[in-house]
DNA sequence: CTGAAAGCGCTTACAG
DNA sequence: CTGAAAGCGCTTACAG
């Protein structure tokens, strides 16, 4: 691979001139400045990124640890993440933790290693110590979705708690009254918090959110599956299961399935984060959405703020509902009347 | 950032001493180690990649260009990359190209810049210039899912052929005989291979596949959509979709529905490539499933076999059909007999 | 406008 | 076993 001396030699300058040329320098005469592109252009040059960034001390690169990248939600935030950044002059790095504190530790690790020059993250739980440490260090850092209480880091995320209440009134409406929810992990915020604004919500209409229609998930399908499996075995089964993110809603849905039960029939569902495939599950799947493309711009410009030394933002942005048919309305079509299980 | 000199420092040895401990090399003396190791305890130490990179003329990285990010199959695929990557002690670096030449050229050129030790593309069309650049200058380079004729660059793929065979008698064995595909991208192999995989099945039952019954998409939802408005304006239209993967059998889904129509009783629909979705939607559909993690596996492990100076071999697995209800099978319930258009 | 030189943080022959 | 020194490929004051 050509390097910036082979350059030099091939135009006749030195490296400082290639060097000057490269980073459209003012001071170079005309002469040199076309010699030097000509030389780039028959050795097919191109400057070492590496090189460049010891130098430099600026990779112009940043970091996403998401908690999941099978999940659509995230996917569809770090695509919009890279599309801003790449507009803006920087790469982005994904590191996926699967929701594993130790992974997101190895990714932070891993990425500070080789010096990004900020970091996006949605923790996966309470805070790793790498993840920690790095905040506490100063490296610039945004929390995008999830965040960690107590640490001095710009927030970009949705709030639910209106879309919630939406859909707590939406169900009530339909007369359910027996709701559970699937909750995610409690160290993390969005575990945590969609629970309390279930909570809150039922509290407007008088109804209480006893622990057993709390189950305990952790983002992922197999967990839906479990805690769900659980609430259908209760001696009064909820009537409604609210899943924190669309993963734990497949397995839901699994489980609700392999009973042979449906939905709505014998159980509504519904999901925080929007998918296109809820348009076509059977029933099309009632859930709340966020404004995922906007919440992924709005970090990087925060992380890039901070990384050019111009003051970050956090950043609130409102999720809201999408009402279709898996909690029952509207009054869906009366087909196979035989169920084992029926509302109260 | 502490840096290996003032690791030294601390310590009272030369920084090549603590590079040696660092790098587990044999000549260091206990006493050496164990102080240099309470050096970087107490400091916080972590090597800079970048400096090492620059000095080892290797990054230990791994980079995979990918068609799409939001295309279920290759968030899999990153997936197991990644992991099988990180066994072997290597990151990944994932570049999206959103189905566009140019955006994979950009992250192809962003790669090579950063110096990664190796590339896996699944190329978005017939060959980028940078790609084939990279190819030809002896990248370590390896395909994935899609490959590019006339290229030396090993191959780890799935072959659907058995599959779409298993597919067209199944289609077959229901009485359709109007079967339409909407392919890929032509200049992309997985867009070609399986309308030609389809037309030699559709053959072996002296089926036709005529050119309107060929809907040229991009393997994204919105081409499937408008592809499967196409077939359902013509004047015979087909009995059968077969949509080359999952999005655009997503976007089809849409158009159907727009329609009014239903499937499978109006339109049969089948799928290349299988999501967890699938068991869900409204029918359950019908699809072709690939040995996607295999694939990401096997890629890494050629990949890398090529980096470190072993022979690297190309791979094909098979790839199998899951049948469900979205072709006519098993008799579905007979509800909503009001349709507008009836099988032949 | 231009070049020689220092230096970013490492690793690794080389000499001892 | 250990350290001084060179060098990876750049950028950037500094001097001219």
């Amino acid at each position: 691979m050509a390097s910036i001396k082979d350059v030099a030699a091939e135009a006749g300058v030195s490296v400082a001139t290639v060097s000057r040329v490269l980073n459209d320098h003012p001071s170079v005469s005309e002469d040199a400045r076309t010699r030097v592109l000509a030389a780039v252009q028959t050795l097919g040059y191109r400057p070492n990124a590496v090189a460049r960034s010891l130098r430099t001390d600026q990779t112009r690169t940043l970091g996403l640890v998401i908690s999941d990248v099978l999940n659509p939600y995230f996917t569809e935030l770090a695509r919009s993440v890279e599309e801003e950044a790449r507009a803006l002059g920087y790469s982005v790095i994904i590191g996926n933790a699967d929701e594993r504190p130790d992974l997101q530790d190895h990714h932070v690790r891993t990425l500070l290693d080789r010096r990004i020059d900020g970091l996006l993250v949605s923790p996966t739980d309470g805070g790793s110590p790498g993840m920690l440490d790095a905040a506490r260090a100063g490296t610039p850092m945004v929390f995008v979705d999830r965040w960690i209480a107590g640490v001095d880091v710009p927030v970009v995320r949705a709030d639910g708690r209106a879309a919630v209440r939406d859909l707590v009134a939406h169900l009530h409406g339909l007369g359910h009254r027996r709701l559970a929810i699937i909750a995610g992990p409690a160290a993390t915020t969005t575990g945590s918090e969609r629970v309390e604004a279930f909570r809150e919500a039922l509290a407007e209409y008088g109804i209480p959110l006893p622990d057993v229609y709390i189950g305990q998930g952790d983002f992922q399908a197999e967990s839906g599956r479990r805690v769900t499996e659980g609430f259908l075995d209760l001696p009064e089964p909820p009537e409604v299961v609210f899943a924190a993110d669309n993963l734990m809603a497949l397995g839901a849905l699994d489980a609700i399935r392999a009973r042979g039960l449906r939905v709505p029939e014998d159980i509504a569902l519904a999901a925080f984060d929007d998918i296109p495939w809820f348009v076509h599950t059977d029933p099309p799947i009632t859930a709340i959405a966020q404004p995922t493309g906007e919440l992924g711009r709005a970090a990087v410009r925060a992380l890039i703020d901070r990384i050019e030394g111009r003051p970050p933002r956090s950043v609130t942005l409102p999720a809201h509902l999408v009402v279709r048919r898996s909690c029952g309305e509207p009054a869906p079509l009366p087909h196979s009347p035989v169920t084992n299980r029926s509302k109260s």
